[in-house]
DNA sequence: AAGTCGGGGGG
DNA sequence: CCCCCAGACTT
C-alpha cells in the first residue's frame, strides 16, 4: 500500500546530497538557485551561487546593484536573460512586496523569470506550497515509471506529466517530495545506464519491468543546427588599448561585452566581412592585416566559428551605433567587464601574448 | 507549437 | 561527435 510518494521521500531523507541551497529557508537564496538551476547541472551551479550570494547577500543588494556587477557574478553561467530577469525581478520584490518574495501563484509567476517550474519550486520548497514541479527530471522518472512511451518534446506530454504529479504530491512535506522526484532523476534514474537497483521504485517501475529504460522517455530527433562564421576584429589605439562594444540588452547575450564583428554573409571574404562588420557597427573604415586566431563555439540552436582579426583604423572614429556602447580597455582592465565564453578565449589568448607582440600589432 | 536563449560534462 | 541539464519567454 505505500505509495510512490512515501518511498520516494524516504529514499530522499536517507540518500539527499548536501547541498549549499538545503542549508537555508531564505526564499531568496533558495530563489536564487532555482534560477540557476534552470537548464545547468547542480556541480556547475555552486561554486556560482556561493560567490553570488556572497556579493548580493539580500534581494535589496540586489536590486540596487549595476546591471553589469550583475552580469559579472553570470559570467560564463549562460542563459544571460536569466540574470538580467532575476535583477529586474528583485527590484520588484523591493518596490512592490516590500521585500519579500510572494508566496501566492499569481504573485510569484508576475515576477519576470518566474515560470511554472520556478513557481512550483519556490511555492513548495520555500513556503510548503502544494504545488508540484515537472522539469526534466520529473518527467525522465514519471515516464519510466508509468511507461509512457510520448514524445516528451511535446508540450501535451508535459501537461500529462504534470497531471501525473499533482495527482501524486502529498500535503505534508510537498517540497521534500518534489526535491525527491528530481534528486531521484538526477542519481539513480539517469539519461543513461540507471542505476535501477539502487531505485526505490524499481518493484513498480514499468520501464525497469520491462527493460525498457533505453527507449523511454522517448524524445523526436533533434533538427539540424547552422553552423556560421564569425568575422571579429581586434583594434588596437595608441596606447595599447583594444575596442570592446556593448551587445544591447535585448539581443543574444544582451549586456555582455564582446569584440566587434559578426556573421559573413555569402560571396564575401572573411577579411571582407570583417572590414564590412566594422564599417556597419562602428562607422569607420578599416585595414584587416593579420589574422589573430580561429575557434568554434557551440550555442544552444547554432554553432560558429570565430574567426579573428587584426585591424587597422584607416578612416573614421568608430562611434557606436545609437543602442549600442563601445569602450577602449587595457589588457589589465578587460576582466572587469563581463563577456560570453568565446570572446573570454580570445582574451586569454592575447594576454599569453607579451607586450611586444601587442606592441608589433600596433606599429605594423 | 515552435523557435530563441549558453555553457559544460559525459558517453 | 552527440546528448542532457531543477526552463522561460516570445511569436
Amino acid at each position: 500500500m505505500s505509495s510512490f510518494s512515501d518511498k520516494i521521500v524516504a529514499w530522499y531523507q536517507e540518500n539527499k546530497r548536501d547541498l549549499p541551497w538545503r542549508k537555508t529557508d531564505d526564499p531568496y537564496k533558495i530563489w536564487i538557485s532555482e534560477i540557476m538551476l534552470q537548464q545547468t547541472r547542480v556541480d556547475t551551479v555552486i561554486p556560482y551561487y556561493e560567490r553570488f550570494l556572497e556579493r548580493f547577500p539580500t534581494v535589496y543588494d540586489l536590486a540596487e546593484a549595476d546591471q553589469q556587477d550583475v552580469l559579472k557574478s553570470w559570467e560564463g553561467l549562460g542563459y544571460y536573460s536569466r540574470g538580467r530577469n532575476l535583477h529586474h525581478a528583485s527590484k520588484t520584490v523591493v518596490d512592490k512586496f516590500d521585500g519579500n518574495v510572494p508566496s501566492v501563484w499569481d504573485e510569484i509567476t508576475s515576477l519576470k523569470g518566474i515560470g511554472p517550474y520556478t513557481a512550483s519550486a519556490l511555492l513548495s520548497i520555500a513556503f510548503q506550497k502544494k504545488y508540484a514541479v515537472v522539469d526534466g527530471n520529473v518527467i525522465r522518472v514519471l515516464s519510466r515509471y508509468y511507461g509512457i512511451q510520448d514524445d516528451i518534446r511535446k508540450s501535451t506530454t508535459k501537461n500529462r506529466i504534470q497531471e501525473l504529479t499533482d495527482d501524486l504530491i502529498p500535503e505534508d512535506k510537498p517540497g521534500d517530495f518534489n526535491q525527491a522526484v528530481m534528486e531521484l532523476g538526477a542519481t539513480v534514474c539517469t539519461p543513461q545506464n540507471p542505476n535501477c537497483n539502487d531505485c526505490p521504485l524499481f518493484v513498480d517501475c514499468i520501464a525497469a519491468k520491462r527493460a525498457q529504460t533505453d527507449e523511454i522517455p522517448y524524445k523526436s530527433p533533434a533538427k539540424k543546427i547552422p553552423h556560421h562564421q564569425i568575422a571579429v576584429g581586434l583594434i588596437l589605439n595608441q596606447k595599447n588599448e583594444l575596442l570592446i562594444a556593448l551587445r544591447p540588452n535585448e539581443s543574444m547575450l544582451g549586456g555582455l561585452w564582446e569584440f566587434p564583428g559578426g556573421k559573413q554573409e555569402e560571396d564575401e571574404t572573411l577579411q571582407e566581412a570583417t572590414a564590412r562588420e566594422l564599417s556597419e557597427e562602428l562607422g569607420v573604415e578599416v585595414e584587416v592585416f593579420s589574422k589573430f586566431r580561429d575557434l568554434r563555439h557551440a550555442y544552444s540552436h547554432f554553432k560558429i566559428t570565430m574567426h579573428a582579426f587584426w585591424c587597422r583604423i584607416k578612416n573614421g572614429d568608430p562611434k557606436p551605433k545609437s543602442s549600442q556602447k563601445i569602450k577602449w580597455v587595457s589588457l589589465d582592465e578587460i576582466d572587469e567587464f563581463p563577456f560570453p565564453k568565446a570572446n573570454k578565449t580570445l582574451i586569454k589568448g592575447l594576454k599569453n601574448l607579451d607586450k611586444d607582440d601587442l606592441s608589433h600589432y600596433l606599429d605594423n
